[in-house]
DNA sequence: TCTGGGGTCCTAGGACCC
DNA sequence: TCTGGGGTCCTAGGACCC
């Protein structure tokens, strides 16, 4: 998909449509997650610092991502994929490679002659794109060939809104010229090492050899680097795979130097950990903290246990101890909790799972009835945080979005995927007529269908991080 | 006002075992 | 009694991808 998530905002929201849109962190310390094409024109692009991106391009629409939004579209277009094969292997929420030969045309296409193959492949790849226009009225950029390599090189090629094929036996003619950061698992380090020894072209690393590529980069990485400079790459499309980890982290406003502070954000971050997991009904044997302090150092604490679990006592104090071992001097300003060595439920889990909910419910009743009795604690009342793009309704105004927000106002746009550019309104953050939303269906038609779904996403909806 | 969040894979050293 | 040789597991770090 081209643009995913700015492209989903422009659909979303007719008043941005043709105009610079900017997703990402919108904190002091946020990066860009996705910039839209007219933005890009500015120089802003995917990991750039946010204050660089308000910089370059201060005009644009600044927004928070929403991830249930892009979820249901992405889920959208992974089915139109599932029509053209069973074996797809989706990347990313909005990038996925689709094995042909797998599906309903493989048998034609291997019957076929080079010509007709060719012709069918381009025929199944623009109704394709058809569909997907037609379904999410966004677009997206196909790219065809004999391997997972050069359909993803073809797929860049083709952006945005096209489509590239290349021709088996092509592929060196096509690689040649490209420099070497073209070649997925090329990134900036390797870039380097490669420019030092002389290297800028993929054309010079199928010249270098797949000896001097090993001296240079390793065994793994040399010998699969040397692999796809000449244009070979077997690996296969593999249907989606179950996470072999997951992690939670946050970067703060402001470096955290208490280490009283740092306990208790280690243990809210273990907490969401652990929802996480069992949302996803797996549990884990290794648990991973990760510290990265004032000047960027990162470090990583690993404790591996006995064996798998969910549970959110043993993960937290786990978590928490390795937190007690790291020297914080100087500040910290990230903190993530992971857990890794994931194993499905085993009968313990469930075990110990049944015992903590019910210990669970005593202490919530228990404390619930104190809570009473002790004449309402002064709550301290939950602000409610308007972030920039957030769907909202209003009782009176109906759906719209959040525009920003700041000196206890919030400015919202009534407007909807299929209507007109929407007018402007300013409400009282605390406004009781105003409230949080779930994202709106693209097209009027879908949506009760994708929106609901099977759950897929996990941890999309209902779960949700409480308040 | 530098540098997100969620992942994957690889390497390397030490412990431990046979 | 200066030295083995593999294999596996654990831990830590780093590169890379979207």
């Amino acid at each position: 998909m081209d643009a995913f998530f700015a492209a989903v905002e422009q659909a979303a929201k007719p008043s941005l449509r043709g105009k610079p849109v900017i997703v990402g962190g919108l904190g002091g310390r946020g990066v860009v997650s996705t910039a839209s094409y007219e933005a890009r024109k500015f120089g802003v692009h995917s990991a750039l610092p946010m204050a660089q991106a308000r910089r370059l391009c201060p005009n644009a629409a600044f927004l928070a991502g929403r991830f249930e939004a892009y979820r249901q579209v992405s889920d959208t277009v992974m089915g139109l994929l599932r029509e053209l094969s069973p074996l797809v292997q989706p990347l990313s929420l909005d990038e996925a490679f689709v094995d042909l030969e797998a599906g309903p045309y493989g048998p034609v296409l291997a019957e076929a002659d080079h010509e007709t193959g060719e012709r069918l492949v381009l025929a199944l790849a623009e109704d394709l794109r058809a569909d997907i226009q037609r379904l999410t009225g966004l677009t997206g950029s196909v790219g065809a060939a004999g391997s997972k390599l050069m359909a993803k090189i073809a797929s860049e090629q083709a952006k945005p809104d096209g489509l590239v094929l290349i021709e088996p036996g092509q592929e060196r003619a096509v690689l040649g010229p490209l420099p070497v950061r073209a070649l997925p698992g090329i990134g900036p380090a390797t870039e380097q090492v490669l420019r030092r020894a002389g290297l800028s072209t993929v054309a010079d690393l199928a010249e270098a050899g797949e000896a001097e590529l090993v001296q240079l980069l390793g065994r793994a990485h040399g010998a699969g680097i040397h692999q796809m400079s000449i244009g070979l790459d077997e690996r296969p499309v593999v249907a989606d795979q179950d996470a072999k980890s997951v992690s939670v982290e946050d970067t703060y406003e402001v470096d955290l130097a208490d280490r009283e502070r740092v306990l208790r954000e280690v243990e809210a971050l273990a907490a969401r950990c652990v929802r996480r997991l069992r949302a996803a009904g797996r549990s884990g044997r290794t648990v991973v903290l990760k510290v990265r302090r004032f000047d960027f150092s990162t470090l990583t604490r690993s404790e591996t246990l006995g064996g798998p679990t969910d549970d959110e006592a043993v993960i937290t104090a786990t978590a928490r101890r390795l937190a007690e071992q790291v020297d914080i001097t100087g500040g910290v300003r990230l903190l993530g909790v992971g857990v890794a060595q994931l194993a499905d439920y085993t009968q313990e889990d469930l075990f110990a799972q049944a015992l903590r909910e019910e210990a669970e419910e005593h202490t919530a009743a228990a404390a619930e009835a104190a809570a009473v009795e002790s004449e309402e604690e002064p709550e301290a009342a939950v602000v409610r945080r308007w972030l920039p793009g957030q769907d909202v309704r209003h009782a009176e105004f109906g759906p719209g979005w959040v525009q920003g927000s700041g000196v206890g106002r919030v400015t919202v746009r009534f407007e909807t995927p299929w209507s007109g550019p929407g007018r402007v309104r300013t409400f009282a953050v605390d406004d009781p007529a105003l409230e949080p939303s779930r994202p709106l269906p693209l097209r009027r038609e879908e949506g009760a269908t994708s929106a609901e779904g099977a759950g897929s996403g996990g941890d999309g909806d209902g779960s949700g991080e409480g308040g």
